[in-house]
RNA sequence: GCGGAAUUGGUGAAGUGGUUAACACGCCGGAUUGUGGCUCCGGUAUGCGUGGGUUCGAUCCCCACAUUUCGCC
């Protein structure tokens, strides 16, 4: 069944939004993280262990699963949810970040992206139809438009002709769209430019999706107030009833200043990546497990109700991480996809009590320790 | 007992009679935002077994000693 989003509540301080998101016999709440499994698995995380976390949606991306296993295979297996044996809710991106990570400028054309496999080099040639229809085959619950991700440092000229073709392209995309139980989102670009993110949204809007992402921000070192200013340029011209959605966001500050400009969903590889690097994200700031002071640290991560935390020191996850085994990274994974949800209930919390300005300034305070600073 | 070889950081090691002793691993830090998971970037021997000597100068040459190792009796 398709997803239906609600809106409940905006704050009475900021752009913030309070939804209800309905799957089957599930409900979920917004703003929400999503943890990303890009071969459709969130690495080491067993579709059990996502849902201890307390996630919802999961990410998975089209072009990696276009090349391996493909997308019929998966159509075959009976639709990615059964492939992966996970009953909640997919979003599946569309390719467009790999068009940026993997290809030249200069070979995207119209018609779509000519690029090589990261896997054997072989030539690829992706185009809006083609990522909609694998889209349409792995029947994910979300698809995302094909769109350049144009770095947020390109010049003017070069977002303002890249924000119209991906336009070109979301309508192509649309049109190609099949699949009646998947929404599909439009992609909204345009820098920290605030006429381009203007144009952008309007123009996505025209097409009518069922929701809207905000790309093209933290892709190229740029300050946290452009990214800010990305969010709240696009969301200013974004219906209300319809999910909004900060594509590759993650820091924990990040969230709440872009739950504050309107924004309902985000996506991010950070807390299994950072995971992977052995840090932990707590409530006065990321820690390096690696650090020797933690050799002989009995004490769990946190104060935090997480599996890791619940069972485990920081001196056994940091052995496992100096022996590069696994299931520290598992551990890990566990402990940051869970602080982040946790985070996000915190958010919605405080929207409720129309007092997220006021959580904001405090988790400030724990998380930076007072040396806080936006650029 | 005799003869040979070796002795460089936490480890494996390269190296030269003359400014900062290569490299790798480890260790110690840091990075990481729509994922090319085990990556990237820094730091890490005031010292070349010990004691003498030769030399303007020695980790590098000579002598003694110690330790290790190989061969022979």
């Amino acid at each position: 069944m398709k997803l239906q989003f609600t809106l409940q509540k905006e704050e009475k301080q900021t752009d913030a939004r309070l939804g209800l998101l309905k799957y089957n016999d599930k409900t979920y709440e917004t703003p929400m993280f999503m943890p990303v499994g890009t071969n459709a698995t969130v690495k080491t995380l067993s579709p059990e262990e996502i849902k201890d976390t307390n996630s919802g949606i999961i990410l998975a991306n089209t072009y990696h699963l276009w090349l391996r296993p493909g997308e019929d295979i998966v159509a075959k297996a009976g639709g990615l949810h059964k492939f992966m044996n996970y009953d909640g809710p997919i979003l599946t991106d569309s390719g467009g970040f790999q068009v940026f990570s993997l290809a030249n400028p200069k070979d995207i054309t119209e018609e779509g992206v000519k690029f090589k496999s990261h896997i054997n080099g072989d030539s690829l040639f992706l185009t809006p139809e083609k990522s909609i229809a694998i889209q349409n085959k792995l029947d994910s619950d979300i698809a995302m438009s094909f769109d350049e991700c144009p770095p947020a440092s390109a010049s003017y000229e070069y977002l303002k002709n890249s924000i119209e073709r991906t336009i070109r392209w979301a309508k192509r995309g649309k049109m190609a769209h099949k699949n009646p139980n998947q929404m599909l989102f439009g992609i909204i670009q345009g820098g920290a430019h605030e006429d381009l993110r203007e144009f952008s949204a309007k123009e996505t809007v025209k097409l009518d999706f069922d929701g809207y992402s905000i790309g093209g921000v933290a892709n190229d070192h740029e300050s946290k107030e452009d990214m800010y200013k990305a969010f709240s340029y696009s969301t200013k011209y974004l219906p209300k009833d319809k999910l909004r959605y900060a594509m590759g966001i993650g820091e924990p500050i990040d969230l709440i200043e872009g739950v504050i400009r309107g924004i309902d969903i985000f996506d991010c590889v950070s807390p299994t990546r950072l995971a992977r690097h052995g840090h932990a994200l707590t409530k006065y700031g990321k820690i390096n497990l690696k650090n020797s002071k933690y050799k002989e640290d009995f004490t769990p991560i946190s104060d935090c109700n997480c599996y890791a935390c619940q069972n485990y020191t920081k001196a056994y996850i940091r052995h496992l991480i100096t022996c590069n085994e696994t299931f520290g990274a598992r551990l890990l994974s566990v402990h940051n996809i869970y602080y982040l949800n946790q985070l996000m209930q915190e958010i919605r919390d405080a929207i409720k009590n129309d007092n997220l300005l006021e959580f904001r300034d405090k988790f400030i305070n724990d998380y930076y320790g007072g040396k806080y600073e936006t650029n």
